[in-house]
DNA sequence: CCAAAAGTGTTACTCGTACACCCATGT
DNA sequence: ACATGGGTGTACGAGTAACACTTTTGG
């Protein structure tokens, strides 16, 4: 950038695009799945790609990432963390497009996606068995899982994948999924009812077995 | 962005500009140092900024830190990591600018800064005792030091502090400084010799006191 | 000989991990 | 009755944290 003697200032290249990409996990079927959206427009038109869209001029980056998922994907706004940001050069065919990379969990109840504007569809996806993604995604798709892996086991993020009710066992299921690895019965339990993060409730769930206690968030 | 029917596109939206921010510590007599820059130019001229700069065409953001390190302020470019983006629409008086943050650590013994083209001079400061800062580079620091002590505690990132041989007090000395916190002197050897990370020299380093073991990094 | 920093092992405790059986319900 | 998942305690080992004195040099 250089600053002129009048007070005006140019910056010497022409600015790339500025964009947000959001990686919103939740869990299906026994499955970790990610939102996708299938592109209405070239370029990639038909593939499938992360939400996600062009900052404004009076937002930030947060903001962006929310406003996207809302407009795109119709799914109400939780915690976003931003993970990585993207700047190959050539990473949009069009143009330069710098994108900033958010990792959201959306708790199993809620998913109901719908396709928005800019959007032809949207769907959850297992990630263990994703469609062709276009630009970067399937790089970012990835960064976005070492992301959630590496934090699910030091934090209680994992709890924003649950519905509003459920099961120590429905957790430990959740815990197992996204850590691919199985957990002790008790010492889950004992581990995740000393931290104080779960309540009790009076209910239980039913089935043909013992019926099991029901937990929700404090 | 909207896509036309021969092909091309435009983005509803202005651009904004682009640009890294690099936070880079050392050790200077004791204490944990951050480099900055003085303002040639307005917005903040004279006062003190985070080294930086715009982002080029043909290159990506970490090598655009690279880049913006060794021409404002002669310091050759050591691991970079990325640790925030900061994107507030007013954080940058003169136009709408988002800054991809770095973190970086230089060993003592390279630190010489010298002032570039875009920078009237450039110092290192105690993050205890800073000076003024341009736009919201004192947020910068704060969320740069965060992310230091955490990563800190769980990585040998720390050698990177450290000259090119060192004794194991003065590199439990850079360890305490980092963590504000004391450790202890036998498990901190123990810890830090089993680790693999350390070579014994032949040399010690001499002073009014028993001679002390020189390592270097394997 | 005194000051100053270097160097060195052992013990206690905490935390994580492994492990197996009985219980309550639906069918 | 049986099949299914729910629920519970303990023992062991590893790793971390606490702890004090002797050694070597320069002045």
């Amino acid at each position: 950038m250089s600053t002129h003697e009048d007070g005006s200032f140019t910056y010497r290249y022409p600015h790339p695009a500025v964009a947000t990409d959001i990686a919103i996990f939740t869990l299906r079927e026994g499955r970790l799945a990610v939102l996708l959206i299938e592109r209405g427009e070239e370029p990639f038109q038909g593939d499938w790609a992360l939400p996600g869209g062009f900052l404004r001029p009076d937002e930030d980056l947060i903001s962006c990432a929310r406003r996207e998922l809302c407009e795109e994907a119709g799914v109400e706004a939780p915690l976003l963390r931003q993970f990585g940001v993207f700047s190959a050069p050539d990473r949009d065919p069009r143009d330069r497009v710098i994108s900033v990379a958010y990792l959201a969990l959306l708790s199993s109840d809620r998913l109901k996606p719908q396709a928005g504007s800019d959007a032809a569809d949207a769907r959850w996806f297992a990630v263990a068995d994703l469609p062709a993604l276009a630009f970067d995604h399937r790089q970012i798709v990835e960064a976005a899982l070492a992301a959630l892996r590496s934090v699910a086991e030091a934090t209680d993020i994992l709890l924003d994948l649950m519905p509003a009710r459920f099961t120590l066992t429905r957790l430990q299921a959740a815990y197992e999924i996204v850590t691919s690895q199985v957990a002790d019965k008790r010492n889950f339990r004992a581990r995740v009812l000393e931290s104080g993060l779960l309540q009790e409730t009076e209910d239980m769930e039913r089935g043909p077995h013992r019926p099991a206690r029901i937990y929700r968030r404090v």
